[in-house]
DNA sequence: TGTACATCAGTGAACGCGCGTTCACTGATGTAC
DNA sequence: TGTACATCAGTGAACGCGCGTTCACTGATGTAC
């Protein structure tokens, strides 16, 4: 809850560094074994230590758990970020794309960690609350993009009736209307991303899709199209 | 490999009968367990056997799990199925919608069961052929769906090229164009469906989406106006 | 119809494995006076 | 600067658990003559 301050004494740095190393042993494992077979002893033996002295570091398995799920998210949302922001501000369809080339990306870099995110819940685990901050990330910087498209008058909102579909609260959050779709399209570009991500790395669409890149960049057009940014011809 | 004909002797038909057994109880372990933790022993536990008996049914747990993923997607493909046939051949869009919202309803009426389809991988798992048939089931209804408004002229196609995306063989049996970007939509529309349906189980649009009938409602008309199905308005 | 043999289902014990978590402890590092 | 005490990291043993799979076996069911 109350935050840390900056390590001070050497115990602290130690201490710190040492949780980041458990931390990257156990993402590195999840790239092996999966996430529901992630065991705490085998991060204990790879590091060299007993099992039992990873409970000085982290309560349960549970919290080491959610520490990958949230860092998970925010090397995700971070990568899209950057990649959103290389863009000119003004080229709405060229962010767009680059959220989803870089989602994609991430994913085909980290499969198993994308898998803890969005694949199948973890047997026994519940996602406690502060996994949902990070866990929106991409999702805003959709709707930011669709914003400011709304600003500049670049995208002609379609019609429909969010507040009756959405979350309220949330269509203020992101200051969209609630008497148009957007917020309708923005949720369904979002979750239509992470589908077609997740088709391709769990393999439904192996023997079906032949190039995914270019699969990927059709969808993305078409879920742009959707929220009424204006695409070439 | 050679398919067993009906059971003829007394013996044989109880040896099918307890096989179904077996899996209906494993069925509904999953409903409780979820995939990857899925126990051969609780099973037989369960059923009254020693844990050694299943092995006269099953090679391995895989297998069992084989049997469990194929009749998964069965349900789910005849769910769908019946939901489109239910509905005036001519009526494109109802079809379509039909088989959105089936597929929806029996994701929710078995969750664990829609996890281990369209979920993570189950660790140390290697999905056979056989399971390939039954899993495209829906996808080739909506191709079905998509064929009828082509040949009807209802659907007016997308300019694109499919032959650069889509595996050509699969084009070829689908009997849809390769000039065009109605493969690509299609299978668009495909895991767009399932990442809607993902996003709701798995918890991602909890406090997102205030209403998951109508969004998916919205998502399979935006999907169905990508394919260029006509909607009215 | 009756007998001899082959097939199959189910048993029970065992192998070898790994897991998360607790607990009393030793010894090192930090802190207060 | 030196000493007494408190804090913390890491150890090693243990608890209690469940798993998939193998194997030699008993006894029942089916088959061929």
């Amino acid at each position: 809850m109350a935050e840390r301050s900056a390590p001070r004494t050497a115990r602290e740095r130690v201490r710190a560094q040492l949780t980041a190393e458990i931390v990257e042993v156990a993402r590195a494992h999840l790239a092996t074994t999966g996430a529901a077979a992630l065991s705490l002893r085998a991060v204990a033996r790879e590091l060299g230590m007993v099992s039992s002295a990873v409970y000085r570091y982290f309560p349960s398995r549970d919290d080491l758990l959610t520490t990958l799920i949230i860092e998970g998210y925010d090397a995700l949302g971070e990568a899209a970020e950057q990649a959103s922001a290389a863009v000119d501000r003004a080229d709405l369809l060229g962010r767009w794309l680059a959220v989803f080339t870089a989602a994609r990306e991430w994913a085909l870099a980290h499969p198993h960690e994308y898998a803890l995110l969005y694949g199948s819940p973890v047997p026994g685990y519940a996602a406690p609350q502060a996994t949902t901050g990070p866990a929106g990330r991409v999702a805003l910087l959709l709707a930011g993009i669709v914003r400011d498209g709304l600003a500049s008058g670049a995208i002609t909102p379609p019609p429909g009736d969010d507040a009756a579909i959405i979350h309220p609260g949330l269509l203020e959050t992101l200051d969209l209307p609630t008497d148009t779709n957007l917020g309708t399209r923005v949720v369904q570009a979002w979750s239509g991303l992470f589908g077609t991500i997740g088709f391709e790395l769990f393999g439904h669409t192996h023997n079906v899709v032949a190039n995914h890149e270019k699969h990927l960049h059709e969808v993305a057009t078409t879920l742009a199209v959707a929220v009424g940014l204006p695409t070439p011809e």
